[in-house]
DNA sequence: ATTAGCACTCACTAGTAGAGAGTGCTAAAA
DNA sequence: TTTTAGCACTCTCTACTAGTGAGTGCTAAT
């Protein structure tokens, strides 16, 4: 059933008021802030159609209005204007980006934290992703008799090691005909392309040394998923717990236990279709129970053009869509901006 | 002046009973819960008198009493005595030390865990520290013209990297040469040793590379203080708010803000005494506001009798001191023991 | 020195009343 | 047929009022 333009106001006028306020919009309101050019018992009557609809509700008999998920839904697909920046916020975004700091992860982090004192809500990051680059150079320094370092860099600036146990026989000079090859073999593949295949080919190159050889390759291989799955951060906590959505400690504490699982963070970021530039996750759209009554906006972020990560705002269903993907949309680029830069400059 | 025995009773008695039902203490509940064989009206005129001295005080005329910071101070310093684990409580956590992790950042980050879990309270944790550490191996890695990496590996298994900038001149077979100079003269010493004599000493010995020695020794010192200083990690913060001093919202999101601020916890773990195997601070005693109302119990934990780093619980004052320390007492033992077996089996 | 007794204080609870915001329904107006 | 004014009704919120109970400090007796 089609909605009429009429409706369509009016809820949009609920939802605008609803998220600036937080209080129930009643007819009135709508019909005094918002020229319509119909009365209050006009109003009230599409409201209670608009109620029959689900797409809003109300806390009990005598209260205004209040959007409901799916009022939020059809908001954000298609009523919602996208605001743009103010001078003042853009100048603000560029002056917390002027400060420098080390490493492709604290710019990612540096972001999060603006992003967060942008909008007054909690920012989830997912750091740039190991998975998304490609080998630059792949290192096996020898440590002592049977323990060897793997140090891992890519593309993308990043680098993890990770100690490693190896057969007590090999030398020095073994790890090192073994990096040749690697770096040889395998720069500038992505994880993807380390596969099964790959290690056979690698292997069939090196007698003698197999067995290592596939204990380095399978190190590598977990490695990779297991720093990816561990560069997820968030911040701006006090400011979501600002909102008055969060007045009972109980609710705060649910999401507090949540922010204490890296992996249940991880879900919920995953949740979101990674395909997308930006993905919009509405209240109880979201399979864990603790975020059933907050949204979660993310959007990706690239370096030369390929997406790498993740970066997203996690606040209460009422809250300010348009503002936030605004920001999510400057900040994104801006970021992607930064970290190319940072990669070649520096 | 000194207390008499009967007003440190009382005094015991009041704070015993305030801790585990964080309601202010009247004279007839110490009276009638602890036989010390005096009435009520006696008890009341010892609580004055123990007021008046600044050991507790009342919330209001008509309630019972509360200790005061001065209280507690006594209480822990001389009238506490220091419970012995069940042996559920040590099964436990013997249990939960059973599970495999790995490296020795991660075995300590589920100490704390541990820490909070048992306790209730929040964990802070001071990861094991680079400073605290001798030097094992140093590798400075070739990546692209102008870019090396460092990499330090520590006799406590620690390894941390370091993008760096240098001459676009180098090549990688002068980075060896450095390598194996820095091998040959650091190896084994710690941070204070490696100092601006010592770079002298080194510098003497690899003509024609002064400038960029100077720059890797430059590069590794202010390292190891800004990877120190980057390994202060919390958790549990669930538990400590579920502790009714944190009904209201405002002290929470101070808290919470603390927390986000990794060097003010820094400072505020700093604060104790940092060759205390035991530091206790409480209430007022903490410069910082926020943390004002909580108290603040750390312990050392070691590797191979040497400490490399602190682990503690954040409460309100109204901290069951008796129980964090045992419990701190055991963990960090177990934890150093299991740090230790970690480094040599694996 | 200790204790029983007592008046007093103060937070907390429940109950009540009134105000205010907002609704749905009805009947009149457009 | 749609819109609107009017009105009774509902329900939350606030302020006020006792009443209760825990706990105190003081006084006088033990």
């Amino acid at each position: 059933m089609k909605l009429s333009e009429r409706k369509l106001k009016i809820l949009k006028a609920i939802i605008d008021n609803y998220v600036s306020t937080a209080e129930p919009v009643g007819s009135r309101t709508v019909a005094k802030k918002y020229n319509l050019g119909i009365s209050p018992a006009t109003i009230r009557n599409e409201m209670a159609d608009l109620e029959e609809m689900g797409y809003i509700k109300q806390p009990h008999t005598s209260a205004g209005r209040v959007p409901s998920d799916r009022g939020y839904r059809l908001y954000v697909d298609s009523l919602m204007e996208v605001e743009q920046l103010s001078k003042d916020e853009i100048d603000k975004i560029n002056r917390a980006f002027k400060k420098k700091v080390e490493g492709i992860e604290n710019v990612v982090l540096q972001t999060s934290k603006i992003l967060s004192d942008m909008t007054d809500y909690a920012s989830i990051v997912l750091g740039p992703q190991l998975t998304k680059s490609t080998l630059k150079r792949i290192q096996i320094l020898y440590i002592e008799q049977g323990k060897a370092l793997i140090v891992i860099i890519t593309n993308t600036g990043l680098v993890e090691n990770k100690l490693m146990d190896i057969p007590k026989t090999l030398t020095e000079s073994d790890l090192m005909k073994i990096t040749n090859l690697l770096n040889e073999e395998l720069l500038g593949l992505s994880l993807d392309e380390i596969n099964s295949s790959m290690i056979k080919k690698v292997r069939n190159r090196l007698f003698g040394y197999e067995d290592v050889l596939e204990l380095t390759m399978r190190v590598i291989i977990s490695s990779y998923r297991e720093f990816d799955d561990s560069k997820i951060y968030f911040g701006g906590t006090p400011n979501l717990f600002k909102q008055p959505e969060f007045m009972d400690m109980e609710k705060v504490r649910n999401l507090l236990c949540l922010f204490e699982e890296k992996n249940l963070l991880m879900e919920i970021m995953m949740d979101a279709l990674l395909d997308k530039d930006l993905a919009i996750t509405i209240g109880s759209e979201n399979k864990h129970e603790e975020v059933k009554s907050c949204s979660l906006i993310t959007a990706t972020y690239k370096l030369n053009g390929k997406i790498i990560g993740r970066i997203g705002v996690l606040g209460p269903t009422r809250m300010n869509y348009s503002k936030v993907i605004s920001v999510l949309n400057f900040l994104t680029k801006r970021l992607s901006r930064k970290l190319k830069s940072h990669l070649e400059g520096e």
